[in-house]
DNA sequence: TGAGTCGATGCAAGCGCTTTCATTAAAAAT
DNA sequence: ATTTTTAATGAAAGCGCTTGCATCGACTCA
């Protein structure tokens, strides 16, 4: 039915441009080995034929794709999007072609794209967290593919990664608040199981708190996955709990806006009734009223430094070399101070 | 160096499993013309290896990988973000992997996405809206690869799209905005180059004032791409203005996100001093307060449906059908009833 | 002027898979 | 008991590319 137009391979731009298939790969490929006159044939019979390579057959014949995979647990709410969007932006001025897929938060899932990545010849991965099954990282060296991980960093784990201290940077936080005098301490935790950064973040407090004297059976824990309404709901349960918390820190900005959206809509004042803290600070901490006390982690940054080492690791054929990144406190009228 | 585990093939499987590689891709595609007991057996060496298809080789000698691509034009705010999961699900679902990449709203390199994605064997791509270069339609149509549209319907458009008519959408929020007695008007609209969702939008505003009887050289309207940022500092120059207006309507809610974020910045109180509206519908817009007026699309069911579509196409080879969706206008606090 | 270089190109093997066609053994039909 | 059908498998070609090796003029050097 339809006129097949066939797809046009490489030998048929030899064939327009009058040379052999080598000399045309080459002048794709290294055209300083070819001929200033011959490159020009061939170009133009490139261009007039419409000619893409044909990944596949490259892939068979190089092992290059010139492609970097990336997996991330969610595109639903927007903690990824600016450092992705970073990452990608830099890949793309050094000539390589990034694929997204996301696992929603399924390891799975994204053993399943982790494969599905490596059969499409991904040169080089990127992975948020350090957790996973262990079967994946032995795939991932079976195939002797570089990997990188980001939005995580622990100096006593050696895979590689570009990130921050997730743990270090809530300890710190939840320093601040202590330091502001809150003692009736509440939080609403991502989930952590096969989680590292939530579980680390959750830990932060904890150890704080801990060092602080607190009891921890006593403090009021809701685990939920990032949604705005689980945020909001778990915030409402704590309020109703029977000793009413002076703050409610939260593992992200998305459960920190869910509270504060549903303190306002319980008719709590924040920060003067009740307190919260988000993480992350993106753009969603910012808009809210009060605005959100939480810690800005650099996205941009992380994405633009993730992009140039994985392609060093791809490139260079070396280890990947971990870069931690810092982190700030941003505090915001969503906290009060007692003290 | 590295201990280099060559990666297991097709034919390793065949000998372990003591076979011929075309029983093994037999067992692997097409099972049921396999005897039971030999699919054992190849299952069993599949697993002992470890083995993974190489796409590359499978795109070459069959023509499918059981991929879809989408080119979206940014991950950076969540215009896109939920109704790209709902796609990308609903493909998983389907036995398709989906392959994302941003073209930061440059045609160029949307362009160069789709080369790219055809490159490696995509099955099916989907773009969002209509407007791009004709050669990126001849491109697809050369090669003969099935193509579909989101975000977007127009009536009088034969190219296969599933989403709403934003001109209309924003043709009846203005009306509603008339109907509650504003008539100083300002817009702030996302950049209408090459983007045919802005530029209907846009034109669904004018087309209403100009029936209204509005002299629409005198409607202060200011074009800046999506960003919060950009809104604000919109917000503030048409506030500044000779005539001050009594509403601002946006071309999506980031952009009145920052609108409203401006508005408090300056003191102004929403709505009673100005009112503001969005469009998209996104949970941005739910959380600021007050919740900004907009127009809610159905992102997830887009998805859905726009999944459902391109396999269907991919599958029977038969042309797309589009679909449109309705929106749905919803009035929250951001503005205000001058009648 | 003949040997040695060098730049530009072509030849051909092979990457890992699918699929047509042929083959064989077993089951069904006569 | 013989022929026909059917089910299961194998042999081998070919998908579009890269790259090591060979070739071949045209230079350079003595």
């Amino acid at each position: 039915m339809t006129s097949h137009h066939a797809v046009p391979t490489l030998d048929d731009v030899a064939r327009t441009a009058g040379v052999s298939p080598a000399t045309v790969s080459r002048s794709l490929n290294t055209p300083a080995l070819v001929s200033r006159e011959t490159l020009q044939r061939v170009k133009a019979a490139v261009a007039d034929l419409g000619y893409t390579p044909n990944f596949g057959a490259r892939f068979m014949a190089a092992k290059r794709t010139m492609t970097i995979g990336a997996i991330i647990p969610t595109m639903e709410n927007a903690i990824f999007a600016k450092g992705i969007q970073a990452f990608q932006e830099r890949l793309h001025s050094l000539g390589y072609t990034l694929l997204i897929s996301s696992s929603s938060y399924d390891p799975e899932i994204e053993a399943e794209q982790v494969r599905a990545l490596a059969s499409r010849g991904a040169d080089g991965i990127l992975l948020i967290g350090y957790w996973r099954e262990e079967k994946v990282y032995e795939f991932l060296k079976q195939r002797n593919i570089p990997f990188l991980l980001a939005w995580a960093f622990a100096a006593n784990n050696a895979l590689p990664a570009i990130g921050f201290d997730n743990r270090a940077a809530m300890y710190q936080l939840c320093d601040k608040v202590l330091a502001m005098g809150h003692r009736n301490i509440a939080v609403i935790s991502g989930t952590t199981e096969g989680n590292d950064r939530a579980m680390n973040r959750l830990k932060g407090i904890t150890e704080r708190l801990k060092v602080e004297g607190f009891n921890l059976d006593t403090v009021p824990i809701i685990e939920t996955p990032y949604d705005i309404d689980n945020g909001a709901n778990a915030f409402e349960e704590l309020m109703r709990g029977p000793e009413r918390p002076s703050v409610v820190m939260c593992g992200n900005d998305v459960l920190g806006v869910g509270a504060l959206q549903r303190a306002q809509e319980m008719g709590l004042k924040v920060p003067s009734e009740v307190s919260i803290t988000g993480f992350d600070g993106i753009e969603l901490a910012r808009v809210v009223t009060p605005k959100l006390t939480t810690v800005r982690v650099p996205h941009s940054e992380m994405g633009h430094r993730a992009a140039d080492e994985l392609v060093r690791m791809v490139e260079s054929g070396e280890v990947g070399r971990s870069q931690e990144l810092a982190s700030e406190i941003v505090v915001e009228k969503s906290i009060i101070s007692l003290a």
